[in-house]
RNA sequence: GCGGGUGUCGUAUAGCGGUUAUUAUCCCAGUUUUCCAAACUGGUGAUCGGAGUUCGACUCUCCGCACCCGCACCA
């Protein structure tokens, strides 16, 4: 359901290529599906996006930590999380039709599609991770044990064939299993939390309740990544894993969901277009026992922005089982062990920034000419200042132009000097890129050391004595 | 991954089996300009990639790649 206000999504995309935002990756090499770059502005509102994030729920928490875990890990994390066997889908390809299925899911004697009997072949594993070898001979291996390379070879000897195809049918069975030099890029970054949960715990002594945080890179080959990038392969989280006594996680949940909401508005996303959405037990993931999918109005419709879970116990005791070790906490009032339960709430950056960008997006018309302007929070926009003289060939208030903008510099950073074309040109350049304030040394500027701030939103100009701003 | 569509300067576009590949805008340099995309001058910049057909391919054919729509997938 988008209403008139919501902007269509190639408006954004556009104006974020035009604008240097957000590229296709690879672009100069025609593209690499999945992918996306950020430019100057784009990377500004992300980092912005991210320090946000992070000042919120770790520095301005009193019981938050802050950790960083390598994309690459033991394999045994993900055959402890699952992820090993709930990733990792056999699918059947209809040999009419083309259609595709999972083969645990439907009956393969009859394609449901085209109805067609015995048209299936074997089902072949397609697994979300990806996966790379550790090791500098791993490539050399892998050419070796091509199927088709050997089988190639094979089919021109005649003599003793049927041994040979024997010996290849062996060869790839042993290669298509997950060998001791298989690591995969982290599909999500939760792990790299729990696998630290004890180091954390054993350094700091934290009082439950308490939360690891983590902002990082995840990588899922997705079937087809689209909609810009709302789905891409290589995408970054932030996520947090919030330890609560097992008797308090509704409490715990109910307060994640009022501080997901903070966030929202934090981001300047309106409260009308975020919506929660309990997902019932059998869309749930195989973790979790209650589920709410934070949804927000984008571009493509309702979908999902963040999600809250509640993990139980269940990554805890996988890793307690499998590595042999204690995940229990000791209470430091003496009651009994036990091991924590977890609320996670898991925010999706590329996302957030797209739910960003749709809200600020807005055209306005003015004199019969759009208006474009992206309405970003200050404290989200890639540039807080841009700084112009008036006119560029008047010396003299290019000089004091020149002084203005190395003050506000100084103070801010985020500051842009622009003096092309003329004023009302440089007004519209930054509307687009989400400038909040330009400031303007004028005539009178030289006199009294004033200036003009002009509003983004409203267009409306204030004068300001120069030491105030 | 399947089916359908699309692919020309950064963006938006025109055109043609033989062009100096059109136009606008953006961008860059300059002139001008006392507050909301004014004007003028000059400039950079594109036929998605690879094969094939042809004397000659941006144009036709095939194969890749990317994007869009639908299906499926979505821990």
């Amino acid at each position: 359901m988008s209403d008139q206000n919501t902007p269509k999504l190639e408006d954004i995309v556009s104006l974020c290529k035009r604008r240097g935002f957000i590229f296709p990756g690879s672009d100069v090499y025609g593209g690499l599906s999945g992918t996306w770059d950020y430019g100057p502005l784009g990377v500004a509102l992300k980092r912005n996006v991210m320090e946000l994030w992070w000042k919120m729920f770790v520095e301005d928490a009193d019981n938050m930590y802050g950790i960083d875990a390598a994309i690459l890990m033991n394999q045994k994390v993900w055959q402890a999380s699952g992820h090993v066997d709930t990733f990792t889908d056999p699918l059947v390809e209809c040999s009419n039709c083309h259609g595709r299925f999972r083969a645990d899911k439907i009956d393969t004697s009859k394609c449901p599609t085209c109805g067609k009997s015995d048209t299936f072949g074997d089902p072949k594993q397609f697994n979300m991770m990806f996966e790379t070898k550790i090791g500098p001979l791993a490539h050399e291996r892998e050419l070796i044990l091509s199927e088709e390379f050997l089988r190639g070879l094979l089919d021109k000897l005649d003599e003793n064939g049927e041994v040979q195809y024997k010996m290849v049918d062996e060869i790839h069975r042993g290669s298509s299993d997950v060998g001791a030099n298989t690591v995969y890029l982290r599909p999500e970054t939760a792990q790299g939390i729990f696998t630290n949960y004890k180091n954390v715990v054993d350094t700091f002594y934290p009082d439950v309740p308490f939360g690891l945080a983590q902002q990082g890179k995840a990588f899922r080959n997705e079937i087809s990544p689209r909609d810009f990038v709302f789905r891409s392969r290589e995408f970054e989280q932030m996520e947090i894993e919030y330890f609560v006594h097992p008797d308090n996680w509704e409490t715990a949940f109910e307060e994640w969901v009022a501080k997901v909401h903070d966030w929202c508005r934090a981001l300047g996303l309106p409260d009308e277009s975020v919506h929660e959405l309990e997902v019932p037990e059998a869309d749930r993931a195989h973790y979790s026992k209650r589920t709410i999918d934070f949804e927000f109005d984008f571009p493509i419709g309702r979908e999902e922005l963040l999600g809250l879970a509640y993990r139980t116990d269940f990554d805890l005791q996988n890793i307690q089982r499998v590595s042999g070790k204690s995940m229990e906490y000791r209470p430091k009032d003496g009651g009994e062990l036990y091991v924590p339960h977890v609320i996670e709430p898991s925010f999706g950056l590329e996302r957030a920034i797209m739910a960003v960008l749709t809200a600020a997006y807005t055209e306005d018309e003015v004199n019969d000419e759009k208006r474009i302007y992206l309405k970003l929070p200050e404290h989200l926009a890639p540039v807080k200042y841009a700084v112009s003289p008036l006119l560029k060939n008047k010396p003299e208030l290019v000089e004091k132009a020149k002084e203005v903008y190395a003050q506000l510099k100084k103070q801010h950073g985020a500051v842009m000097w622009d003096d092309n074309g003329n004023i009302g040109k440089r007004y519209r350049r930054q509307d687009e890129i989400g400038t909040p304030y330009c400031v303007v040394i004028d005539f009178q500027t030289l006199e009294d050391n004033t200036v003009t701030i002009r509003n983004r939103d409203t267009t409306e100009q204030t004068r300001t004595s120069i030491s105030e701003l």
